[in-house]
DNA sequence: TCTGGGGTCCTAGGACCC
DNA sequence: TCTGGGGTCCTAGGACCC
């Protein structure tokens, strides 16, 4: 039998009560005992809910058209986001958190996992921690959270659902100083899809498999897991049993990669609008570039057409553009995104979302280049061809390459792959390649 | 008519090398 | 008709998370 005492480890997971609306009813008490739903940009759909608009049966990117009618049926509050107020409170959840454990990990903009280990001797109880934390965030930011307390990462996420769906336990669940017997009766009464880890897909192959609850994934053999599913899964069912494999990560490592992408509130058909969008961007991926004293060495420009509009042509297309030097400078991320865009922009289609990501951040190697095109024997794919042939001719064999790729995408897509030789230059090369 | 925006990790398979 | 084997690096894609 695995012990869970031997390593001694114990995490808290915290996390607040559907969040963004949390933070609106600070602001606006007479939000509190009302269905309220935070919206996403552009009022697109529905990104965080009250209990009451759960219980209205309103789903997680539920979009706003759909739910209008019920919206004004039971008198729900909508509301659009407001970003930089739940930047500012996750803040303040943070810094009261830092107040109970010096190692604490901002998992994401609502949670935390803190590390008990060491500190049962200065509480009554881990139970009595949790409670402590509720009451100051109640008292002094005005924000519900819920405690759950385990030998693992994931046994904690585990008690802090238990701990939200079960009003008997009063907001904190602490499955470290539970029993055996009663921790088992608890994994058995939930499906396996809660389990941090277990997304759909895997959920499906798990019930087909009779895997149905977290009690019956907890016994499943690791061998198994690791055939089936790989190492995550695997890890997934060790720190079930109360092994943690999973350590907490006090300082945030620098993001590997940075994306800045948008929906446009209506279509767009002009390479105009589309260059503005990216253009923007560029410079607010630069941004938060150098905000983490980064550099990259390539960035990706992409455009896509609206894929639930299944009755209009669909394009997506994206191109990297490697960067002659890392840099992480606004004028040269700006100018090559620009670069990359009228590459695949391709007029006639309606485009619903734009962006830019960048890649190779803190690599000095280079990032290949590579375009991808709408599979088709128009004019401009037969130009783009020769123009091919043209660079393998010149630069020698598969200096461009052509393949399908195998998985189905909204939209037939042919890849040429570019070795850096050509694409490095990308500043100086004339537009006859692609015009 | 109208459908979010950001990330991570792992794995398979191809290119390339000896 | 025959057609090595092993290693590394890189990328695309699949799965997950909030």
């Amino acid at each position: 039998m695995e012990s869970t005492s031997a390593q001694g480890q114990v995490f808290a997971l915290v996390d607040v009560y559907n969040f963004y609306v949390s933070c609106e009813r600070v602001f606006n008490p007479a939000l509190e005992n009302r269905p309220v739903v935070v919206l996403s940009n552009n009022d697109g759909c529905a990104i965080a809910r009250s209990n009451e608009v759960k219980a209205l049966g309103v789903k997680m990117g539920m979009p706003w058209f759909q739910l209008e009618a019920l919206a004004r049926q039971h008198n729900i509050a909508a509301l659009s986001s407001n970003y930089a107020l739940y930047a500012e409170m996750s803040n303040r959840v943070v810094s009261i958190l830092r107040g109970y454990s010096p190692d604490v990990e901002v998992y994401s903009i609502d949670e935390s996992f803190l590390d008990l280990g060491g500190l049962e001797k200065l509480w009554p109880s881990f139970t009595a921690l949790g409670q402590s934390i509720r009451q100051r965030m109640r008292q002094w930011i005005g924000l519900p959270v819920c405690v759950g307390i385990g030998p693992s990462k994931t046994l904690a996420k585990f008690a802090n659902h238990i701990a939200k769906k079960n009003p008997g336990f009063n907001g904190v669940c602490d499955l470290a100083s539970m029993d055996e017997a009663q921790r088992t009766e608890l994994m058995a009464g939930i499906q396996v899809g809660e389990v941090w880890g277990v997304g759909g897909r895997i959920n499906s192959h798990l019930q087909a498999a009779g895997i149905r609850t977290v009690k019956d994934l907890r016994d499943t053999p690791p061998a198994w897991l690791r055939s089936r599913f790989g190492v995550v899964m695997e890890r997934t069912g060790a720190e079930l049993r109360g092994i943690s494999c999973l350590a907490l990560e006090e300082v945030a490592p620098p993001k590997k990669e940075i994306v800045s992408s948008r929906s446009f509130g209506q279509l767009v058909h002009d390479l105009q609008s589309l260059s503005e969008a990216v253009a923007n961007h560029a410079s607010s991926a630069g941004e938060k570039l150098r905000a983490q004293g980064s550099v990259c060495n390539a960035i990706q420009a992409f455009i896509q057409t609206n894929r639930f509009r299944e009755q209009d042509p669909q394009y997506g297309g994206s191109i990297v553009i490697p960067l002659p030097n890392t840099s992480a400078d606004t004028r040269l991320l700006v100018r090559a995104a620009l670069f990359g865009l009228k590459r695949i922009f391709r007029p006639g289609f309606a485009y619903k979302k734009s962006g830019v990501m960048l890649m190779g951040i803190n690599n000095a190697q280079t990032t290949q280049g590579s375009l991808l095109l709408e599979h088709g024997a128009d004019e401009r794919s037969q130009r783009l061809m020769k123009a091919m042939d043209a660079l393998n001719s010149r630069y020698g064999r598969n200096t461009v390459s052509v393949f399908t790729p195998s998985s189905p995408k909204p939209w037939a897509m042919r890849r040429e792959a570019m070795s850096p030789c050509y694409t490095t230059r990308w500043s100086d090369v004339p537009v006859a390649y692609a015009r």
